[in-house]
DNA sequence: ACCCGTTTGAAACAAGTGTTTTATGCCTGA
DNA sequence: TCAGGCATAAAACACTTGTTTCAAACGGGT
């Protein structure tokens, strides 16, 4: 059973490397000591092995560092946001050159049938918590339409750190990276704040 | 030699769809009413064919929408911003519909050496002028710093309406499109200016 | 009308793919 | 000890891939 334990460790590394197509069974089990019929006796065909792989990155990401619940606690929630803001972050920029960060940018850019399920067990839960703490910090005249856009401009904020990196490191370096998370949250949970409070002053909405 | 041009265009839209190593010449001439031995006459292997038809969708691609030049006229700056940016966030949208903008943001995913100097040029003029702008709005107390920050705020709440698409349409349908375009220019304009203006209340900078 | 370079067509080829089959160990429980 | 299920190994299978071959069809210049 131990093989089964190492076929995926293998998977995830070739599905990283090559993604799902260009990854070969036969260069899984090669990496992995284990026959090529292996990966058909263990999970039966190539598609699950990847849907496995996939949930199995996930959630060594996430056990890595769990979101923080931060209860119905309404003492401070604009503290609360820049946790969340700051944890998201953080864990964005820490998955970005690990295996499972590139399997996950792979299926980002080229989703497969192995997202839904991801989707709505994993990411589902961590957007309607940021949802939750922007409704707390937002004044109550916020229409629902305005409030997913301010919660999908915070993830945008976070995620081009990751996704244009490439490009943004080019532009003028030195670029932001990880120990400039803690500065990034600051700036990003600040303009979140400051907008859901904004009043139009140019033109009307 | 229509049959040429012919293969061109098929390949495009195979390879927009599968991407190069799942694109298939077979499917490919298939589109184009070719033979199968039509792309190795006329481009050798199918790696040259790909990089003449990558070649061939950034040519397109660049000179769809040109980027508004906006002189160095004080009147309104704000104005400028939401300008640009409803520019920006057209042009992103309306590429990620065509298989031209499916086949560069395959590009970009997984950068496959010709493109990466095309596209740098292109990007740096664009992240210059985003921070002209960005200068007229901002109070001179603004460090560099912070300007960059909130340049990059902008950028990337546009950039994960496209990137980010694939995730957000699974979470609550229906998402945001190409017709949105001018409510979501509204709202990265009014997040930003109002970023620039906010005077910190909870904490100090 | 004839020639000859250019283009097309159908078939075949060799390599690589996921999957299945079959046989052989291996090890535990009775 | 010995049956019986579990695990592994090697080979074969069926299929798709890019590429090549070679002959037929085409088309313009003489």
């Amino acid at each position: 059973m131990a093989t089964r334990d190492d076929i995926l460790d293998a998977a995830l590394e070739v599905f990283a490397e090559h993604g799902f197509r260009a990854g070969t069974i036969r260069d899984i089990c090669e990496r992995a000591g284990a026959n090529v019929a292996a990966v058909n006796y263990y999970f039966g065909d190539k598609a699950s092995l990847y849907s496995e792989v996939i949930q199995h990155a996930y959630n060594m990401a996430s056990s890595s560092e769990p979101m923080p619940l931060l209860g119905s606690d309404e003492s401070d929630p604009i503290a609360h946001l820049r946790v969340w803001v700051s944890w998201y972050l953080r864990r964005i920029l820490q998955l970005e050159r690990t295996d499972v960060g590139r399997l996950m940018a792979r299926e980002m850019a080229e989703p497969s049938q192995a997202l839904d399920r991801l989707a709505q067990r994993s990411i589902l839960p961590v957007f309607s918590e940021l949802s939750r703490i922007m409704q707390a910090v937002s004044p109550k005249s916020l229409s629902e339409r305005e409030l997913k856009m301010h919660c999908i401009s915070i993830i945008g904020q976070c995620l081009v750190y990751r996704s244009g990196s490439s490009m943004l490191e080019r532009l003028d370096p030195p670029h932001f990276g990880f120990d400039d998370s803690a500065q990034i949250a600051d700036h990003v949970s600040r303009t979140a704040i400051s907008a859901v409070h904004y009043r139009a002053t140019g033109t009307e909405s």
